[in-house]
DNA sequence: TCCTGAATTTAGACTCATCTAAATATAAGG
DNA sequence: CCTTATATTTAGATGAGTCTAAATTCAGGA
């Protein structure tokens, strides 16, 4: 992904509406300026820059309705996620950083990484597919690897798996979660499930009754499962 | 060294005036322009700006004389040396990057280098006191070891020192001289010098008549030596 | 169909860092 | 001591990215 003539902060708009359609299935002027920690109007301006780019439009902007990535603008996020991804899996595996404080800092380095470091990384960790989060790390061309996974709040009440992913990069929340077992490669079971998106009662890897944990459903639902290999998805057999 | 309120161009310059008065005993505006690649007009709107910082002065601005750090001044640019030359040394060593490119790539991430990275790459490579090039590394609290050195041109005929230092930071010149065999802890012995600052003629290592080799005085005064213990400085005994 | 509250955009201003062109100071030589 | 080349500073403009305040649009409910 050598392309990028974008400022930092194109970059980190980019960045933010790619992911915002990825958890959110839109991205509107609201959402980005809270992501992002600016104004609604500073997000407006913006957007339009981005859509009358010298080299040809990075946005498509639908005033009052929310803005989406072009092919170019797909590129480029995908370039910062690559970077981001592959800094957090690098600090953390060569140089012991927590997995709670790699996001922050990736944030910083990723739009600073060369092409040759990028590469350097990338072949130093054995071109992974996964950051510490479990988040994808797209390929040098862009291509992200499909994974089959539900989140917590959908598994079947009885059903084990594999915690595979956790989709929330703030700090506290991890600790908290690690602080529980709740890690990466880690078996959960659901015992229970309140209904209407409330409280997922965990059993955690094969421990006893004080590896039982209650998780709040806004919780829960980050934590994304392999389902086990022999388990029915989403069916009670 | 933890403080820094400072932009990455505020850096920039900070850094530059530093090494300047080191190299040149002074920094002017010209001087200035040319090594941070802006109009002189620009640098005098900077050194403004730097001198009447609301946190206090990190400059004194003597128009048409130059510019000199504050105290203040002095402990931003140490610690933007510590983090360029880290990140130099930790390229080098962790990620193979050629010694002729660690310095463009430390050029962009010592601005975004957060304390605690900072501290773990120091950790990991033993607290080191040189990078790569020979460039001491200042010290958390901003001390620079002192080392006795003379530059290559001022080594008197038939003196063997030992390569300590490479004052030069561009990346075709590092290369050559790599090409030549001269780089850091190689020994070298002076075969001639031609008068007012003329070609000087060296033999590398312990190599027979094909490692002589012959430099011009502007490159070699870059070459910093550290005499060979048992040699009498400057003199012929 | 109209009203209203929330989201969005427009208008206008500001800071930082840069530029070009013009004015001015310095230092060196006649 | 005056002249002049060069370095430096001033003046004024620009672009990126942000802000606040005001105007506009949208969508849902009466
Ligand atoms: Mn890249
Ligand atoms: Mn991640
Ligand atoms: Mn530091
Ligand atoms: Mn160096």
């Amino acid at each position: 992904m050598p392309l990028s003539p974008a400022s930092v902060a194109e970059q980190e708009y980019l960045k933010q509406i790619y992911l915002l359609h990825e958890d959110e299935g839109r991205a509107t002027t609201q959402m980005l300026a809270d992501r992002l920690g600016v104004k609604p109007p500073s997000v407006t301006a913006m957007i339009k820059r981005l859509a009358e780019d010298e080299d040809g439009p990075l946005v498509r902007h639908m005033p009052y309705h929310g803005v989406d990535l072009t092919e170019r603008g797909v590129a480029v996020a995908l370039e910062m996620l690559r970077h981001h991804r592959l800094i957090e899996l690098f600090l953390s595996e060569l140089l012991g950083v927590p997995w709670d404080r790699v996001h922050e800092e990736a944030d910083r380095l990723e739009h600073v990484l060369s092409e040759d470091l990028e590469e350097r990384i990338a072949t130093k960790l054995g071109n992974p597919t996964v950051d510490p989060h479990g988040d994808p790390i797209p390929s040098r061309e862009g291509v992200i690897m499909p994974r089959e996974m539900v989140r917590l709040t959908e598994l079947p009440v009885g059903a084990t798996g594999v915690i595979s992913r956790i989709d929330q990069q703030e700090g506290p929340v991890l600790q908290y979660l690690a602080s529980l077992g709740l890690i990466l490669e880690e078996t959960v079971t659901v015992q229970s499930i309140a209904p209407f998106g409330g409280v997922v009662t965990v059993r955690v890897g094969m421990g006893g009754p004080d590896s039982v944990h209650a998780l709040g459903g806004d919780l829960a639902k980050h934590i994304l499962i392999a389902l086990a290999c022999d388990e029915a998805e989403g069916s009670r057999r």
